[in-house]
DNA sequence: GTCTATAGTTGGATAGAC
DNA sequence: GTCTATCCAACTATAGAC
């Protein structure tokens, strides 16, 4: 029917992979039924892409770099840290509930990929995501509550993501949000230990205070959660 | 070839499936496969089993069955708090560590269970069986180090399958099981905070002591991690 | 109980008309 | 760039000989 540049039929294939995965499961996602969701014919998908694994490889990356955690924006300065934390962990248990598909899609692309070779690097690649994003969130959360973490921020990261993950899938299976929800604001109350305040505040730019700062007693082993 | 009874050639199918499902992933877990590797025919499958799906939940009910954590039999009483507990978690890891496959395929066993109709009582099955065990094993570590859970131990089992399926899913991906390890003994020493002497040790049995002890303030929301 | 043979589906990938 | 038609592989499931 119509006739676009092949990224821009790339993109709304792709978007129509994340509907049909996200709607049926990654299994249902067939080039078939992407084809189908997309509005366009079989012959399409193999001319925008490779071959199934591409189409996949590009869903998978998309639906990676779209699940960025809101900032902290919203927080003013000087908050306490309990509440700074526990709105962060809110507002990603929110982004998370609010999308039982695609919260599950992730979960099938993880396995997916550690078992088929030319998915290879997708989990990693969505795994090095989360930690980076749960990072630049613990460190954006000490600078507006005027903190410094008392364990190296990379761990604290990865704590975060198993705890969210893991109260994800247990959501996923038993759908029960009221108790995902308390235990993830018990964790949050529980990261709070791990701050300290900071000594003081002279007037500097703060983009880099809290890493800096913590950076003093990185390298020790390892109990953050 | 063998002419076996029913109940026998069942459990080889399903030792079979296991076999290949965790080698291969669950999708390479076909019919076909499954009864190559048993060394039987594609026939003899469709005899033990109504059909494919009827093999699936077989196999899951004999991989959740099986990978019940080992007690903690050879620990004496009276051992402090944070030794047990984290002689508990650890157990629990080496588990995992040692059988990546079978680990990996839980989880896509809960996902698939997630998304087709005919296995939808797999997850929640794999997971009532996790959190049992989890309580189990929370409440003889009470008993064993004679302390209370100052939380309702249903939540604290809770945290703790969570904790671990985190720290798991992210070991499948990056392979790094030290840090998984530290991540978890790091938690393993949270719990412990969790925990208050029991305030004697009268002599009678112990069988329902620490349920019952924390049966007393239940009923409270839950920050337990 | 076990085997072979085959029916009936589905899905990936390509060829070639438009 | 897009479509239809077609090929080929793999799978579930069943029928029927042994």
């Amino acid at each position: 029917m119509n006739r676009l540049p092949v990224a821009e039929r790339r993109e709304q294939l792709i978007d129509a992979a994340l509907t049909v995965a996200s709607r049926d499961g990654i299994d249902a996602a067939t080039v078939r039924a992407v084809a189908a969701e997309a509005g366009v014919s079989l012959g399409v998908v193999h001319y925008c892409f490779q071959d199934k694994a591409e189409l996949m490889r590009a869903m998978a990356h998309a639906i990676t770099t779209q699940n960025q955690p809101g900032g902290l924006d919203g927080v003013p300065v000087g908050t306490d840290v309990a509440s700074v934390i526990s709105a962060a962990v809110s507002s990603m248990w929110e982004a998370i509930s609010e999308s039982r598909g695609p919260q599950l899609l992730s979960y099938e692309l993880t396995t997916s990929s550690l078992r088929h070779a030319e998915l290879k690097q997708v989990a990693i690649e969505q795994y090095r995501g989360y930690w980076a994003a749960a990072e630049h969130v613990l460190e954006e959360a000490a600078r507006v509550a005027r903190v410094r973490w008392l364990h190296p921020v990379p761990e604290i990261a990865r704590a975060v993501i198993a705890v969210v993950d893991g109260y994800s899938l247990a959501w996923l299976v038993d759908g029960d949000s009221d108790v995902a929800r308390n235990g993830l604001l018990g964790f949050a109350s529980f990261l709070t230990q791990l701050t300290e305040p900071l000594p003081d505040e002279p007037v500097a730019d703060a983009s880099a205070d809290a890493s800096v700062t913590v950076g003093a007693d990185a390298g020790a082993s390892g109990d953050p959660a």
